[in-house]
DNA sequence: CCAAAGGCAAGTGCATGCACTTTTTGCCTG
DNA sequence: CAGGCAAAAAGTGCATGCACTTGCCTTTGG
């Protein structure tokens, strides 16, 4: 096996174990309810049980991952219930964030926002798939920082990290990516206008959306064919 | 010095390290910036370094501890802007509670409210501010507890207990008790008769203005002196 | 043939040790 | 006397080892 430390780079070895676990589970290539072994993961990645521990440990806090005391750890088994509130606390979220977007996004976060989310129709008239989900990312992350509140942006970061692995597929849904830019587009609208409320309507509308298109895929195991850009790793 | 493992009884020595630790920091008696030492802490709780660094891992996950690399653990510090969006984001995500729970509590959650809050006018009459904090804390809880939302829930819990250091001494404002309480009187009524939206901008506004009379301790030290509580732990 | 008991292998939980990094201290020099 | 330097002290980061727990598999008695 290849996929030692070494490409893993950066800070002390505890964090690269938690970035590079949670990596896998978000991206899907660690199922939920997977067992992760301390010796396996410490040998896998050539360190000590220490960090790995420490890194189970970690991700525990976060909500990724299960322990079970003297049972060893599992990837977080998430519920269709707990899922649901996950979702559904994510477009509230998003609803907040572009809420507040619409206030208090400086000139140049609305210019930029607005020429990105105008240059991404191209993408959608090309149906390129990949690059619009990056472009997606962006977009939403624009919203998160826009809202010039510090941790409302850490707790919808990683709720929606917690939610990567459900999301996947969604664009591969026929039209979808033409609906997405749509809904976009009004969120963008209502900011650009200063509509706090239409904003977060719009924001609150596009999650919703998305969950349901998403819920398709929750009912079954979030990964059913390993994603390349996992294995590329 | 007392205070040794076994009084931090249950779960792993980890859990236990974690609750002692996030327990003296959210009460204020490990004040920002405080260091926190592994060799110091293990001796205090009587284990060896291994689980008080465990420990401290999670709780910087939590956002409780901030961990310099090679350089040891500090209480988190917390900015003047960072403790503003936790505010900001705590009357959202109380409004968002409070919302829900004007559209889903049962009957039962409804009447226990209703009739918990109703007794606890008597604890205002009498001024006893230990006793309507006490409520106080379990009023809020029904709400999370009602908009039947596990991750908005979490992410609420998660949040008030950062702030509670900056809460603590809100009810020594002169007068505040009774305000408190006609607040909360104003959701209650708004969550009985369903009007979510009411519900959930009575909701900000009451954690607004708890975030305001909080806002004066806030610039100073979060803990001039310990309280009681904690010591007697 | 099944159930309970016992033992074994795998794996977790914590302590300890050592290498390395940062901080402090004490001394020297200008 | 301040500034700078080097060595020591303090403290972190990870590896290793061992005791204990758990789950499984075998064994044995009914």
């Amino acid at each position: 096996m290849s996929g030692k430390r070494s490409l893993v780079r950066s800070g002390t070895t505890v964090d690269q174990m938690v970035r590079a676990i949670a990596d896998r589970i978000v991206t899907g290539y660690l199922r939920p309810g997977e067992r992760l072994d301390e010796g396996s993961l410490a040998a896998r990645f050539d360190v000590s049980r220490t960090p790995v521990r420490e890194a189970l440990g970690q991700l525990s806090a976060m909500g990724l991952v299960e322990r079970r005391p003297n049972r060893g750890a599992i990837v977080a088994v998430i519920t269709q219930e707990h899922l649901a509130s996950m979702f559904e606390s994510m477009a509230e979220l998003e609803a907040i964030c572009a809420r507040f977007s619409a206030e208090r996004m400086t000139g140049a976060e609305r210019r930029s926002l607005e020429l990105e989310h105008q240059a991404s129709a191209r993408l959608v008239q090309l149906g390129a798939e990949e690059d619009y989900e990056y472009f997606n990312t962006e977009f939403h992350s624009r919203l998160y920082r826009g809202a010039h509140n510090t941790h409302i942006h850490d707790l919808t970061v990683a709720t929606r990290s917690r939610l990567a692995p459900f999301r996947r597929a969604q664009f591969m849904l026929p039209g979808r990516l033409a609906k997405s830019w749509q809904e976009h587009d009004v969120i963008v609208t209502a900011i650009m206008r200063g509509d706090a409320a239409a904003a977060g309507k719009a924001a609150r509308d596009h999650v919703s959306i998305v969950s349901e298109a998403s819920a398709v895929f929750a009912t079954v195991d979030p990964m059913e064919s390993r994603l390349s850009r996992s294995a590329r790793r």
